[in-house]
DNA sequence: AATTTTGGTGAACACTGTTTACTTTTTGAA
DNA sequence: TTCAAAAAGTAAACAGTGTTCACCAAAATT
């Protein structure tokens, strides 16, 4: 981590820069991509809409921002469960709730992070260059990194391959909250359980794809 | 099944509806809904852009009908691996598997099926109304019979609640495909591999989903 | 045969992201 | 401190988008 001497002049372009940012962060989070116009962020923070592009070189770019930024709170958070001393099994559901609870939260952040991947640039596999940096990246070394350690101590099978066995877990994670995302009143069985059974159905998910990975000692 | 008897001015219609639907469904597939331009297909097809209109309510409209109709082939697909003969393991996998294939041979397809869906009507949950009827609703209810059936003859745990259980295999599933569909490569660990890795890790994903349901008799 | 309904059109509306030419402000150096 | 160069900001336009409206022609109904 190198501290970067700033000068007056790019202090204040960070302030701008960051301004744009959090009123972009607000009509996106409620309204997503397509409600997001840059004339009317630009509206929003009485700048011109040309003016956005001294700081940003596409629409693209701020929002590929908004996102790594969202991601950056994922990898917080499911960092900080993985370090937890509670038992592993615990740990690792726990990881995926979690992970599936934050997406939830911000269903349009969620949704762009993979959406948009595939147009712009080389994305989200492991060993693709610049994989292990992205926040995306890191979020996914600690699953592995989780899944290795379950090897290990014969919590999981033996002839799991973590960084297979990370991928699948992450699809099954993934899906639940692009489902989530998608049609806000899944998994709902009758509407007056909705937001309960939501939070209980993420546990059992959750457990679900867990279990997938267990040994069983007859 | 009502057999609807048709007047002459009303098959000439849905004769240029279907017109209209091919050359949707060609650019649709290659480009998504963004490419898809009112404009590029009244081109295509010789007429003005506001002909379409007398044909479909707007363009939301019309690409609902190409996604329903890309769901009916998936129903289709599986309704036929459900009914075979073959060991229940072997078919319940073979659905996954299946589910997700289909899904990343027309991307565009599978991920509108499900992006639009907050947008317009109510949405892709069992007890809705008209879930059943719809192709994604009789799909969820082939795979929610499969686990019933798992769960009798006692392959999979007594404790299941199928509807439930399904939901989750049924996120999993969407999972691998979303994946796949946003980031072509995945899940690919090394650029040679790509391809092949991708139709043997969709049965390894598949294998796992399956096994989260199963019961261990000791 | 007259009338109503349907099919089709060109032009416009209200948007979108982005670029260009231009002006103003700020900066760094002589 | 003056002066050139770089950066910040803008209005207007370009090239698109989905959609609507007024209008006309052709077909269907009465």
């Amino acid at each position: 981590m190198t501290v970067s001497i700033s000068s007056p002049a790019e202090r204040r372009r960070n302030k701008i820069r960051a301004r744009i940012l959090m009123a972009a962060e607000r009509v996106f989070a409620q309204e997503g991509a397509e409600g997001l116009s840059i004339r009317r962020l630009a509206e929003n923070i009485d700048y011109s809409p040309a003016a956005i592009y001294k700081y940003f070189s596409s629409k693209d770019e701020l929002v590929d921002e908004l996102k790594e930024t969202f991601f950056e709170l994922i990898l917080e958070n499911v960092n900080r469960i993985a370090d937890t001393a509670t038992p592993f099994d615990e740990r690792a559901r726990d990881c995926v709730a979690t992970y599936v609870r934050l997406a939830t939260e911000k269903p349009f952040h969620y949704a762009a992070a993979f959406a948009g991947e595939s147009a712009t640039r080389g994305a989200l596999v492991d060993g693709e260059p610049g994989f292990d940096q992205s926040k995306k990246g890191q979020a996914f070394n600690v699953l592995s990194g989780m899944i290795a350690e379950g090897v290990e101590i014969g919590a999981f099978r033996r002839d799991i391959d973590p960084a297979l066995a990370a991928k699948s877990v992450w699809a099954s994670m993934h899906g639940l909250a692009m489902m989530i995302v998608h049609i806000p009143s899944f998994p709902a069985f009758r509407p007056e359980q909705q937001t309960m059974a939501q939070d209980e159905f993420i546990t059992l998910h959750a457990d679900q794809v867990i279990r997938g990975l267990e040994a069983h000692h007859g």
